[in-house]
DNA sequence: GATTGACTTGTCGATTTCGCTAAGTCAAGC
DNA sequence: GCTTGACTTAGCGAAATCGACAAGTCAATC
């Protein structure tokens, strides 16, 4: 068992990108400064890129870190939405009581 | 040479949303699942995370990946930051019941 | 069938992060 | 001065990625 190919966003993501837009792996090695085989290794899901490669990668496609890390499916950044939708939370009293409530609930979870 | 902290947006991303939040580091430990000293090395620039760590800070904070590297100015990458945030720590009916305390929590702010 | 090109896979030593534990700093409050 | 709380720092072995190189696969073209 244990494919390492079909459970990475990542992987799928980076393969995905650069076909669209038309590159090779040895093209985008130039562009990146990312060995080609390292490139392999990341399409395949043997390896996760450190932050440096990850950050290379991202803007030598041109799309965003979320985008190739599956957070989101726009390629292109980012809308402002909802800049804090949990702002009522930022009163120091009610974030307090939820932690608590968080940690009760963690604390569940472990037994 | 090599100022650890001076050149990485990464560490003063991370430590200024974590105190914008309001919150300590063993709370976004407890949130995140990252070791406390860990997000030491963090913020002090000793270490840079591992892909899963930087998914899950960013998790945990609400804000994209690409604001946490300093790749954007725009603390939210995608719609529904704040829907996922502690998506790993909590089985689905304690989210519903997370949200419902939430609520409660945003009811009463307005009054 | 031999060659070429794109890509995969394995191995190497070096470097880094991993989580963990213990000890240290340091300001605030008693 | 002692304690508490938030955070830093150091050391440990385990695990992972690093770049580089060699070798292998495999379909397409000649």
């Amino acid at each position: 068992m244990s494919q390492p190919d079909a459970a990475e966003p990542f992987s799928r993501r980076l393969r995905e990108t650069r076909k669209q837009i038309g590159l090779e792996q040895a093209q985008l090695s130039a562009i990146s400064g990312i060995p080609a085989t390292s490139l392999s290794h990341f399409e395949a899901g043997r390896r996760k890129p450190s932050l440096v490669n990850l950050r290379n990668l991202a803007d030598a496609l041109g799309v965003s870190v979320d985008f190739l890390l599956g957070r989101t499916d726009n390629p292109v950044a980012h809308v402002d939405a909802a800049a804090f939708r949990d702002e009522h939370l930022y009163s120091a009293r009610d974030r307090e009581l939820l932690e608590d409530f968080k940690a009760l609930l963690a604390k569940r979870a472990k037994e």
